[in-house]
DNA sequence: ATCCTCCCCTAC
DNA sequence: TAAGGTAGGGGAGGAT
C-alpha cells in the first residue's frame, strides 16, 4: 500500500491507535511484556486472507500483558513483531525483528525467551517478496480470537512457517513491498502520485481537514468584518455569560438532511466506502448519533468503524462529503449568531462562542438562567429553521464552562452551567475533557494518578497540606508542566477561564502536503509554492519568512530552514526562488521526501499597491508611529517625538530618490517636507546609514537607519516601563472609579501635538476614531485587553468581579480582598504561589515531551558533518588582563593552529575547512568585535541590505534594476575582507551564495543588468579568495 | 529582562 | 483506493 514506510506514518496515528486501544493505564495482571513496545510490520495489509491482522488485533484486544503497542516504527519500539522482510528493512531498521511466534513463546512459558532464538532470517526473504508465515485455522473466527486465554488453549492456532502462495501473490500488489511491481505509468499511478499534474489541486479540493482550516480563517474574517463593535458595553457591573454553539454531527446532519430514510441507521462520512475487508484508512470525518451508539467517533477509520458496527456490512452507510453545502450552512450559522450579538468567537465551521452578557437581566448568574435558556432555544429554533440542522449549546459565566456544557447538552439540548451546579459538572470530568488537553497531556496526566478534574484539584489542594519542599513527587508534578500549562490546568479544573471574546489577526499561512510516493520532487515543490502564492495572493497577504519543513523518512522531526525575502511579496518566482534554494540547503535526498511544508510568516498588510522597498517600510514606520501613538495617549505625561524614524533630506542621496518611482518620491518629499515644517529635523548621526552621511553617494549608504530596522523587522523603540501600560503593579482588584482614573487619558491635550500633527492624515484620522468615537470605559478596556500578554495574571476587566483573579502575586493582591476569601482559599492561594515562586527560582520546567525526536537542531549540526572541538583553554582571566594588541596576538594565534589543525584533518575539503575556521570563531568571538557593514554587523540586517542592493526594482528605467556602482563594491569588498580576516568565512559564504542566488536571479530579467554585476561580483569573489587563500591557504566555493 | 526561533501540542 | 491540513498557544533555550 502507499504507507509502506511505517516509520513515516503520522504522529497522530500512532495516537489514534492508543486512544482507540487505551493502552495506558490497561488493566491486565500479567505485566509479562512491560516496558516493551511493539511494533507490528505488515498489519496494514487489506487483504482479508491476511491472518496476521487478526493476530495483531488479538494483541489490540487484550490488555497485552503490560505491552505498548506502536502503530509506527518509533524510538521507544523495543521490538519488531513480523513475518518477513525485505532485506533493506532489516538493514536500514537497527531493532530487534521478531517472528511472532516469539509472543506465543514467552505467553506459553509465562516468561519471557530469548528473542535471538525468533529473530527473523534473511532465509525468510525471498526476493524482497512479503510472504505469509500464518495460517488461518480452518475454525478460527474472529470472535474466537476475542481472548489470550482463547489463543492459549488453541494449539493449531500457533503460527508456522507455512508460505500460502496464493495470498502471498495477491498480497505484493497491496504492499507495494516490491517496488518494481507498481506501475508508475499505470492510469492509477498517473492519478495519485503526487507529481500528477493535478495531485495538489485534487487533494486540496477533497482534503476536508484542509477546507476546516480555511473556512476557520474565513469565518475569523467575517465576523471581523460584520460586527459592528467588538467592545462590550456595561460588563463591568454583571456576571458575564457566554454561549457556546456547536452544530450536531455536522457533516453528517447536513447529507442527512434530505435522506429521512437513514436516519435511524447508523450513517459515516467519508471518502471511501471501505466495503472491501475491514481494513480502509479513510478517516469517518463525522458520524451520526446513531453510529456513535456503535462506539464510532469522529477521526476513527472507516475500517475501525465497520468493525465497531455489528450488522456493519448491511447497515453502515457511508455518505460523501458535500463542502459546499457545509460551507453555505455555515454561512447561516454565523449571519445568525451575528444578528444576536456582534460578540461572535469563530471556533470552526460549525462552531462559536458568542457572549450575551448583554442581554441578561441584572442578578446572579443563577438568575440568568431562564433567560439565557431561552435565548439559547430561539437561537436554535432559528438555526433550525434556517439549515433544517441541530444545534446544541453550552451557556455559563466563562467560555470553558460553556464549551463544557455543550458537551452534556448534546445532541440537539442546551445545559447551563451555574456557580452553584459547576461541581457537578467538573468534578467527574475526565481531564481528557480539558480543552488544550489531548492525548499527551492526559497521558502524563493519568500517568501521576489524575484521571477526573477532581484529581486534579485534590491534587494541588494535597499539595497546600505540606511544606512542598518535602512533597517533591508532587511538586515535580506540577514543576514538569509548563509553567503555563499548569497554570492553566489548575484554573481550568476549577472552572475558571478569564479569556474573552476575540478573533485574532492571521500571523501565518502555510501550505503542507504529505506524500506518499515521491516521483518529480522539483514539480511538487513548485505545485505547492503556486498553491500558497495563490492562496496568498487570494487574501491580499504578503510576507517575508519563508519556512520550509521537509519530512524525511530518515528523520523523525521535520528538518527546516528559513529564509527572507527582501520586502513582503506573495509572487510565485520570489518565493520558489527562496524554497529551492531552502531545499537545497536542507540537502535531504529528494527520494527520502515524505512529505513538505512550506510557510510565510511576518506577514504585512499588503491593502496598498505593489510597493517598493521604501514604500512598504514607509508603510510599515507610520504603522509603528501609529502604535506608539497609541500608547502615549494613554500616558499621563506627554511624550517627545520619536527621533528615530527622521530622514534628513539632506542625507538623502538626490541620484537615489529619482531612481524611485515618482509617487514614491513625491510620498518621501512630502514627508520630509512634513517634517521639516514641524521643525523637527536634526542633523544626525543615527539616521543614516555610512560613515559619512555628506561624501557618499551611493545606494547603500542611502538607506535610512530607521530602514535598516525594518530591515530587521524589529519593534526597535523601547517601550518606558512602568508607563501607558497597565502591568503587574497595579492593584489587582481596583475599583472601577479606580481603573477609570488609571487608564484613560486626561485630556486629548495629553497627546504630544507636534507628533499629532506630523502624522499621515490617515493615521490620524484612525487615531480621531479612537480617541473621540469609543466611549472612556471601553478604551480603558480595550487597553486593559491589551495589555493582558505581559502579565501573569492580567487584570482584566473579565476577573474583576468574578473569581477568576485569585492569583496575583501577593504583593499585588488586595489585602480586604484576600482577607474576606474561605479560608480554605487562602491556603491555596498562598501554596500556589510559594510554587509558582520556588518554580522561578529553580531550574525551568522541562518539557512534557517524553522523547524528543531527532531535532532540526541536531540535524543541522549533523548536516555540517564537522564537529570540531571548541578552541582555548586558555584561562580567560589570563587574557583579559593581557594589553589589546597581545590578546588579540595570542587569539589570532590560537585561532590558526586549530585551524591548520582542522584543514589537514579535513583534506581540504572546503565546506569542512569553512566550518572548521566558523567553529574556532564561535567559541571565540567575544574578544573581538565582528565587521561591520555601514554601521551594521548582523548578519541577517546585512544579508537583506545585500539582497536589496542588487535586486530593487526601479519601476521607472527600462531594465528594471540597479547596476552596481564602485562605491558600493568596494564598501562590500572591503566588508567581506575584513570578515575573511576576523574568520567569519561561514558569513562570507552565505553573503556570496545568497548574491549568486540573486544574480541568477537577475539573469532571467535584464542580460544587460546581469552582465554588469556579475563582472561586480566576480571582482568581489576574486578578491575574498585571494585573500582567503593568503592567510589559510585554501578558497571558497560556491 | 525581553526578545526570537525552534519545537511540541491541540482543535476542528 | 484517499486526499493524514492548518493556525496558534506555549515552553525551552539562545541571542541581545
Ligand atoms: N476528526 C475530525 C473532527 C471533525 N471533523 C469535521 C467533521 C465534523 O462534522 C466537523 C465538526 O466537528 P465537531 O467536533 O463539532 O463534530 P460533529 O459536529 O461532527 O459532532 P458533534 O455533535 O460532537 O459536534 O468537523 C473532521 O473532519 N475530522
Ligand atoms: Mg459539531
Ligand atoms: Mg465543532
Amino acid at each position: 500500500m502507499a504507507y509502506k514506510n511505517d516509520e513515516d506514518y503520522m504522529a497522530h496515528k500512532q495516537v489514534k491507535l492508543d486512544e482507540q486501544y487505551e493502552f495506558v493505564g490497561s488493566q491486565g495482571t500479567s505485566k509479562l511484556f512491560e516496558g516493551l513496545v511493539f511494533y507490528f510490520d505488515g498489519y496494514r495489509s487489506p487483504d482479508p486472507n491476511f491472518y496476521f491482522s487478526d493476530f495483531k488485533e488479538l494483541v489490540l484486544k487484550n490488555d497485552f500483558k503490560g505491552a505498548m503497542l506502536d502503530g509506527f516504527l518509533t524510538k521507544r519500539t523495543t521490538h519488531i513483531i513480523a513475518q518477513s522482510m525485505t532485506r533493506k528493512k532489516m538493514d536500514e531498521w537497527k531493532k530487534p525483528i521478531v517472528k511472532p511466534e516469539w509472543i506465543f513463546e514467552c505467553l506459553q512459558n509465562k516468561r519471557l525467551v530469548r528473542w535471538q532464538n525468533f529473530k527473523l532470517f534473511e532465509k525468510e526473504i525471498v526476493g524482497g517478496q512479503v510472504k505469509l508465515s500464518f495460517t488461518k485455522p480452518s475454525n478460527g473466527s474472529s470472535s474466537a480470537l476475542n481472548s489470550l486465554t482463547d489463543l492459549e488453549n488453541e494449539k493449531n492456532m500457533i503460527p508456522t512457517n507455512v508460505t500460502d502462495h496464493t495470498t502471498s501473490t495477491s498480497k505484493s500488489t497491496y504492499y507495494g513491498a516490491n517496488p518494481k511491481k507498481v506501475d508508475v505509468n499505470s492510469a492509477w499511478a498517473k492519478q495519485n502520485i503526487s507529481s500528477a499534474p493535478n495531485f495538489i489541486e485534487n487533494f486540496y479540493l477533497n482534503s476536508r481537514l484542509s477546507h476546516l482550516s480555511n473556512w476557520k480563517s474565513d469565518l475569523k474574517e467575517f465576523v471581523r468584518e460584520n460586527q459592528q463593535s467588538n467592545v462590550m458595553v456595561d460588563k463591568l457591573n454583571k456576571p458575564k455569560t457566554f454561549m457556546h454553539i456547536d452544530m450536531d454531527c455536522f457533516f453528517a446532519s447536513v447529507s442527512l438532511r434530505d435522506k429521512p430514510q437513514l436516519w435511524d441507521k447508523p450513517v459515516a462520512i467519508a471518502h471511501s466506502e471501505g466495503t472491501t475487508g475491514g481494513s480502509s484508512t479513510s478517516d469517518v470525518a463525522s458520524c451520526n448519533y446513531v453510529a456513535r451508539s456503535f462506539g464510532i467517533k469522529n477521526g476513527v477509520s472507516l475500517g475501525k468503524a465497520r468493525q465497531l458496527c455489528p450488522n456493519l456490512q448491511f447497515s453502515i452507510q457511508v455518505l460523501h462529503y458535500d463542502f459546499e453545502k457545509y460551507d453555505e450552512v455555515s454561512k447561516k450559522l454565523y449571519l445568525i449568531l451575528l444578528k444576536h450579538t456582534n460578540f461572535v468567537q469563530a471556533v470552526s465551521c460549525d462552531e462559536a462562542f458568542i457572549e450575551v452578557t448583554h442581554l441578561m437581566p441584572h442578578g446572579t448568574d443563577d438568575e440568568h438562567l431562564e433567560t439565557a435558556v431561552s435565548l439559547a432555544e430561539s437561537i436554535r429554533r432559528n438555526i433550525f429553521n434556517e439549515t433544517q440542522c441541530k444545534a446544541s449549546i453550552g451557556i455559563s459565566r466563562n467560555i470553558l464552562l460553556s464549551r463544557i456544557a455543550t458537551k452534556s447538552a448534546k445532541p440537539d439540548g442546551v445545559i447551563f452551567i451555574s456557580k452553584s451546579n459547576t461541581a457537578d459538572f467538573l468534578n467527574d470530568l475526565d481531564v481528557g475533557e480539558l480543552p488544550g488537553v489531548g492525548y499527551h497531556i492526559k497521558s502524563k496526566l493519568n500517568a501521576s494518578g489524575v484521571f477526573k478534574c477532581q484529581d486534579l484539584q485534590t491534587r494541588s489542594l494535597f499539595q497546600l497540606e505540606h511544606d512542598f519542599g518535602q512533597k517533591t513527587g508532587c511538586l515535580n508534578f506540577f514543576l514538569e508542566l509548563n509553567m503555563f500549562l499548569g497554570e492553566m490546568l489548575y484554573k481550568y479544573c476549577r472552572g475558571i477561564d478569564d479569556r474573552g471574546i476575540e478573533n485574532k489577526e492571521r500571523k501565518s499561512i502555510g501550505v503542507r502536503v504529505r506524500i506518499a510516493s515521491k516521483q518529480e520532487y522539483d514539480e511538487f515543490l513548485a505545485g505547492l509554492t503556486r498553491e500558497l502564492s495563490e492562496r496568498m495572493t487570494r487574501l491580499n497577504l504578503k510576507g517575508r519568512l519563508i519556512t520550509l519543513k521537509l519530512k524525511s523518512k530518515l528523520y523523525e522531526g521535520e528538518p527546516s530552514k528559513v529564509g527572507f525575502l527582501f520586502w513582503p511579496m506573495n509572487d510565485f518566482g520570489s518565493i520558489f526562488v527562496q524554497v529551492s534554494k531552502l531545499a537545497t540547503e536542507l540537502a535531504i535526498g529528494f527520494e527520502k521526501i515524505r512529505g513538505v511544508g512550506i510557510s510565510v510568516t511576518k506577514l504585512d498588510a499588503t491593502s496598498t499597491d505593489k510597493g517598493s522597498v521604501i514604500r512598504t517600510l514607509l508603510e510599515k514606520q507610520a504603522e509603528k508611529q501609529k502604535k506608539r501613538i497609541r500608547e502615549d495617549a494613554f500616558d499621563v505625561e506627554p511624550i517627545p517625538a520619536p527621533k528615530r524614524f527622521e530622514i534628513n533630506p539632506s542625507q538623502v542621496d538626490p541620484d537615489v530618490l529619482e531612481l524611485l518611482p515618482p509617487d514614491i518620491q513625491e510620498e518621501f518629499r512630502n514627508s520630509l517636507q512634513k517634517k521639516m515644517d514641524n521643525g523637527r529635523i536634526k542633523q544626525s548621526d543615527e539616521s543614516i546609514i555610512g560613515p559619512s552621511s555628506s561624501q557618499s553617494k551611493s545606494f547603500l549608504s542611502a538607506i535610512p537607519v530607521s530602514i535598516r530596522r525594518e530591515i530587521d523587522s524589529e519593534l526597535c523603540y523601547s517601550r518606558r516601563k512602568g508607563k501607558n501600560k497597565i502591568s503587574s503593579t497595579v492593584n489587582v482588584s481596583p475599583s472601577k472609579e479606580l481603573l477609570e482614573e488609571h487608564l484613560v487619558p486626561k485630556s486629548h491635550a495629553d497627546l504630544n501635538l507636534e507628533v499629532y500633527n506630523a502624522l499621515p492624515d490617515f493615521i490620524r484620522e484612525e487615531y480621531e476614531e479612537i480617541i473621540f468615537k469609543t466611549p472612556t470605559k471601553e478604551r480603558a478596556v480595550d487597553m486593559l485587553s491589551n495589555s493582558r500578554k505581559k502579565v501573569l495574571y492580567p487584570v482584566t476587566p473579565t476577573n474583576i468581579v468574578n473569581e477568576e483573579n485569585i492569583f496575583p502575586t501577593l504583593s499585588q493582591m488586595d489585602k480586604s480582598i484576600y482577607e474576606n476569601l474561605p479560608l480554605e482559599i487562602q491556603k491555596e492561594i498562598k501554596t500556589h504561589l510559594r510554587i509558582l515562586e520556588h518554580r522561578k527560582k529553580f531550574s525551568p520546567a522541562k518539557n512534557f515531551n517524553l522523547e524528543p525526536p531527532l531535532s532540526n537542531k541536531i540535524y543541522q549540526e549533523r548536516l555540517k558533518e564537522a564537529m570540531y572541538p571548541t578552541i582555548s583553554q586558555v584561562d580567560n582571566s589570563f587574557l583579559e588582563a593581557l594589553p589589546e594588541e597581545l590578546k588579540r596576538e595570542v587569539n589570532l594565534t590560537l585561532k590558526m593552529n586549530k585551524k591548520k589543525k582542522n584543514i589537514e584533518n579535513s583534506n581540504i575539503n572546503n565546506t569542512t575547512f569553512v566550518d572548521a575556521v566558523n567553529s574556532c570563531n564561535r567559541s571565540e568571538n567575544f574578544f573581538f568585535e565582528k565587521p561591520k557593514f555601514f554601521n551594521e554587523c548582523e548578519f541577517h540586517i546585512i544579508f537583506e541590505m545585500l539582497s536589496i542592493w542588487i535586486l530593487t526594482p526601479t519601476h521607472g528605467t527600462e531594465t528594471g534594476f540597479f547596476t552596481p556602482m564602485e562605491s558600493d563594491k568596494h564598501a562590500v569588498k572591503n566588508f567581506f575582507l575584513e570578515l575573511v580576516e576576523g574568520m567569519y568565512l561561514d558569513d562570507v559564504l552565505d553573503y556570496l551564495k545568497m548574491m549568486k542566488i540573486r544574480l541568477n536571479l537577475l539573469k532571467t530579467v535584464s542580460i544587460d543588468c546581469y552582465t554588469n554585476w556579475e563582472e561586480c561580483f566576480l571582482c568581489i569573489v576574486k578578491d575574498v579568495n585571494d585573500q582567503v587563500f593568503k592567510l589559510y591557504n585554501s578558497k571558497l566555493v560556491l
